[in-house]
DNA sequence: CGACCATTTGATATGGATCAAGCGATGTGG
DNA sequence: CCACATCGCTTGATCCATATCAAATGGTCG
């Protein structure tokens, strides 16, 4: 249903420029980097699937640029997203011989693959591919965890931890263009479209944010958004 | 509040014999086995607090008798749970330098403690102690992207999952002893204890469980549960 | 026995879901 | 280039699951 051709539409390359500037510190041992920066990237159309729930988790992914979520559906077709992936951050991390979440591609995206039985064989004499997949563990971890705190609260402290969020990983002075719809953030939220678009134009109309178009915020008060993060 | 007496009140030793029995095949090279058998097991009382909040977290924990928690409480007094750790199970395990969450004994307990950076050292020519920290971290991950599902579920069926997953990790046929309260299975599940003790009730006039006592839960059709496991 | 605490049960309130329009962008075919 | 279908988002009205408030019950320990 979700997906479709699994390679390019060509359109995504305008966004590559945007997406590169957003790297953290690139040429650095920054620890954010991809591990294995060479090999060709692959890329993805909007929608597209990475890969699905059981596939074999046989490698990693780092996000060029575009943006990634994971999801899972449950039976009845609830869908929970876990996380999303903005360029420079990696996914596909598992422990797990198949993947517990699937992966698709919110915008086109071009992604960097690296299979894990190299990383593995690398890592047993590069103490610094295991030390890069450690931290990457870790910071999944403190997602995943982040996330759960996240879903025990109330719907405006979610949106606006999640405003917060977002605004701290899009680099942008203050204003975000989020890269996701509505349906994405209601089901990573655990709430609905209509819930998140309500304490949106709440939000607006106590100035705490602007919305000069649905997907581009910017955030005029954001102690009032701590304030809410509980 | 929570804090008393973080040293024995002696009374735990009763549990100690059957909290070894639910040691995972003690003697092989189980996985799940403490990763250092040795040194001194602490002792806790019923709440005492293990670590707190933003302690630096340079020790490992290995539960050998009674129930731990982990959690987090918001400034409006809210508590999160993060986790219960049984008998076997290792917790404290973090890679930011201070702790996101704190722990205290559920019940009277004795943990065994190592020191995070004796591990790492030793980690450095010891490819199994790699191995299982690598697996330990897997798992809180696993574990953690498991609440968060949780989470985005109704309260039946969090109750449901709880029930099945307590049964899952508890040695004992068909019926549990639940070690934790109302409030902690309440505050891990995201509802208040009103709501818990409603599905349970549900539960029991469907015939789904028996409540022999309040702690003590009989799974009557495990069948029903998981289908609510969703 | 009596005080205390945890749990259950009941009555009511409410936050967020659901159902149902509107509305503004974006794209398509005539 | 415009009319119109489509899609994503917002807004409004109502409903319902769960919270909240309140009280009864039961179990434990002095």
């Amino acid at each position: 249903m979700l997906a479709e051709s699994p390679l390019q539409n060509g359109s995504f390359r305008h966004r590559f420029g945007r997406a590169m500037r957003k790297e953290p510190s690139a040429g650095t041992a920054a620890p954010t980097g991809p591990i294995e920066p060479v090999g060709a990237p692959m890329s993805f159309a909007r929608n597209a699937e990475i890969y699905g729930e059981n596939d074999p988790a046989d490698r990693l992914y780092t996000v060029i640029s575009g943006t990634i979520r994971t999801c899972k559906v449950l039976i009845d077709g609830r869908r929970q997203i876990g996380a999303f992936y903005l360029p420079g951050e990696t996914f596909g991390l598992e422990t797990g011989d198949v993947h517990a979440f699937s992966a698709q591609a919110v915008t086109d995206a071009e992604v960097l693959v690296v299979k894990r039985s190299d990383l593995i064989l690398r890592a047993e004499w590069d103490n610094e591919v295991t030390r890069r997949l450690w931290i990457l563990l870790g910071r999944e971890l403190q997602r995943a965890q982040g996330h759960a705190l996240l879903l025990g609260k109330t719907a405006r402290e979610r949106v606006a931890s999640f405003l917060l969020e977002m605004a701290g990983r899009i680099r942008s002075s203050d204003e975000v263009e989020l890269p996701m719809s509505r349906q994405d953030i209601a089901d990573y939220l655990g709430l609905t479209i209509e819930t998140v678009s309500r304490m949106l134009t709440q939000f607006e109309n106590r100035s705490t944010i602007a919305l000069p178009s649905s997907k581009r915020i910017a955030l005029r008060n954001r102690a009032a958004l701590k304030r809410l993060n509980a």
